[in-house]
DNA sequence: TGGTATGTTCTGTAAAGACAGAAACAACTG
DNA sequence: CAGTTGTTTCTGTCTTTACAGAACATACCA
């Protein structure tokens, strides 16, 4: 087992307080920032050495990572352990995430919002003041919903591509649509 | 004190279990989407009433809320007390949340990651491995970086035309940039 | 000057979340 | 089959965070 580097431990470390910062736990932040610089794929046993923590804690992170579809697991012959090694590709990552955050997050949202909105209309004094405010935040929503679906029916190359296109994006804001 | 209709209710309660999983606290969550469905401003007191939440809680959370940018204390001729509502453009919000952020977050990153790499290939066995991937890393940032501060130098009216051409973009980039 | 209304900061407790270690489980090996 | 290795799930503890209530501060008023 060898020991991270200086930097590439203030990366894991960094990571970790990043995650936490978006609800996510700080091991499993820790052991997805590992495992992206890491060279070679891992077992569990080295994430636990490395990171300095428990053996099960590793266990049920990975398994949160899995979730999030931004980790991948491979054997090697004649070893039983799992080994487990990050996307390479950054923005399949970003796209992954996204699309489980708003699977977690907007498509719930949505949801609710629907809901609130049907109970406001149809309860006797029509509280039109609470109504229009939810069908705002619906309007809101519903749009970033859409962005999501389009960014995330593009491929990694296409986003990379629309990412690259940020001033023509801009000009053709400003000159008329 | 009036008390909150069920759709009101319902919103705020799953505006607090959302922010919780964005790393927000509950409590602060409630606020804003009390204030943002309120008809009208409402002063510390009423707030603590309606969500049943200590004097000293809502203090703290709507400096947090202050701290964001994204509520507003006006006064009542002959009434000391202070009176918040949020604000009502809900893509002014969003700006205003995604400039947080980025200061909180995205910014610190950039700097740990240019420090690492910084680190990383001054030391003496350069680790090119490690590196080229900080390197991977540091590129997305700075993308994300990029289109943080067009998006934020957009008012919340282009931003609204932009985000009414997702179609036009979309064939933009199939169709050669 | 003391008294009252309002707002903030401090402090201890309670709730939630993270996590180590134990126990259980599963797959393989001789 | 018992023994070994690797993995997951369970359980209790520790840490962190959220929060109520108290104490404090400030401004206004009589």
């Amino acid at each position: 087992m060898e020991a991270l580097g200086p930097a590439a431990k203030r990366f894991v470390v960094h990571w970790g307080e990043m995650g936490t910062r978006w609800g996510i736990n700080r091991t499993v932040a820790q052991i997805h920032s590992l495992l992206y610089i890491s060279p070679r794929p891992l077992n569990a046993e080295e994430i636990a050495q490395t990171l300095s923590v428990a053996r099960s804690n590793v266990s049920t992170s990975l398994r949160e990572l899995d979730r999030w579809g931004i980790i991948k697991v491979s054997h090697v012959l004649g070893d039983r352990r799992d080994y487990f090694e990050s996307l390479r590709d950054t923005w399949e990552m970003i796209r992954l995430i996204l699309e489980e955050r708003k699977r977690r997050e907007i498509d719930p949202t949505l949801r609710v919002l629907e809901a609130c909105l049907e109970e406001c209309e149809t309860s006797k004094p029509v509280d039109s003041e609470v109504s229009e405010r939810l069908r705002n935040m619906l309007g809101l929503f519903t749009t970033i919903d859409g962005w999501f679906r389009e960014v995330m029916s593009l491929s990694s190359a296409e986003l990379k591509r629309l990412v690259g296109m940020r001033r023509k994006v801009r000009k053709i804001l400003r000159f008329g649509a």
